[in-house]
DNA sequence: GCCAACGTTGGC
DNA sequence: GCCAACGTTGGC
């Protein structure tokens, strides 16, 4: 299997990658997607092993603040069973689940984040999801030369 | 806080 | 199946 990159979207005041540091084993359950095309990625694609950019939305500055890696590949959300959780979906069947999670585990945080407008004026990544106009998707494919081209940015700090 | 873009829901 | 209304995302 050929390595795989993506980009996973948090809002720091929900889940940030300072939390996924301090979290036990420095790994968590990334529960809680409720759209159809980040599931599908999630249900579907994500393997373990995969890279993954952590991208802080809706704080100043938006940034990728840091890499993970999966730990383990798509099962069922188990916070779509859980009355008390705020993602509880009463429509989703244990039998038939209608949500996925992976486990993602901490690789590094960076000195100096990423911010969104320096991947704007990065010509390579003119086809970047992420860039794209109207773009929300909180799970996304990362190719190899994106995820290059963004390890290179940082190497330039 | 504003608002454009997008996704979902539900009446018909 | 259409589409208006509504809710959410997320940059600014």
């Amino acid at each position: 299997m050929a390595k795989q990159y993506w980009l996973f979207k948090s809002e720091p005041g929900t889940f940030s990658i300072t939390d996924l540091e301090k979290a036990p084993d420095k790994t968590t359950c990334w529960d809680g997607v409720r759209n159809y095309q980040a599931r599908n990625f999630l249900s579907k694609q994500v393997a373990s092993g995969d890279h993954v950019f952590f991208y802080h939305s809706n704080t100043e500055p938006p940034a990728i603040v840091g890499i993970a890696q999966v730990a383990k590949a798509g099962y069922p959300d188990p916070s779509a069973f859980n009355p008390k959780s705020k993602y509880f979906d009463e429509k989703s069947d244990p039998e038939d689940p209608a949500w996925y999670s992976v486990d993602i585990k901490h690789v590094k945080t960076f000195k100096r984040p990423v911010t969104l407008s320096e991947l704007r004026g990065n010509a390579k990544l003119k086809g970047m999801v992420l860039l794209q106009k109207g773009s929300r998707l909180s799970i996304q494919p990362v190719s190899e030369k994106e995820w290059k081209a963004i390890i290179d940015m940082l190497k330039q700090n």
